[in-house]
DNA sequence: TCAGTGATTAGG
DNA sequence: CTAATCACTGAG
């Protein structure tokens, strides 16, 4: 079976709007219980950028919840929402600059919610290392997809500018 | 349109 | 400690 190469740390350190248009395609990797790893296409991703974005995390500073934003890119930011759903978000840029790609969907489960459920993904991965680690990784297989992008879902609380602007990225 | 559901956060 | 909030989903 034909091995993709693994996306390094070089890929993740850049900065997040190089990351976030680049994943559609790639296959998100997830070595599950029994050993047999499943690979799934990143179909849709939305980008979180720095504390100056009034719709990502880091727009208030550092916390005990987003400090991994801070890391440089490649770890795993997790996190719980509306007392049901793990979002899984991949770490983006260098470290010191909090920047992040939430992935939306993967072929045939979108919604950001209903990944992380059918691949068992839960906080037990906040700050995995998917450059590294051995139960999550992303492959490029040399997919070649037609990205449209839109403006990101959820985060009508944010100015304007922020609310409107196209950083989510999509296969047409 | 709206409720479910609980961690996170800011503020006393 | 309290109360508000929330990068969602599925039902009506």
């Amino acid at each position: 079976m034909y091995q993709g190469s693994r996306l390094n740390r070089e890929f993740f350190t850049r900065d997040v709007l190089e990351v976030a248009p680049s994943l559609p395609g790639k296959l998100l990797c997830v070595s599950g219980s029994n050993s047999n790893v499943g690979r799934y296409m990143i179909t849709e991703v939305e980008a979180y950028r720095g504390e100056e974005d009034e719709a990502c995390h880091a727009c208030r500073g550092r916390t005990t919840r987003n400090e991994i934003m801070y890391h440089t890119g490649g770890f795993i930011y997790m996190y719980f929402i509306y007392g049901m759903y793990w979002m899984l978000n991949i770490v983006a840029a260098e470290k010191g600059i909090p920047q992040a790609v939430l992935i939306r969907g993967i072929k045939g489960f979108n919604g950001p919610g209903k990944l992380t459920k059918h691949l068992n993904l839960d906080g037990s991965y906040y700050g995995e290392d998917i450059c590294e680690s051995g139960r999550i990784w992303v492959e490029d297989h040399g997919i070649k997809v037609d990205i449209a992008k839109g403006k990101r879902i959820g985060i009508n609380y944010a100015g304007s500018y922020w609310r409107d602007i196209e950083w989510r990225y999509y296969v047409r």
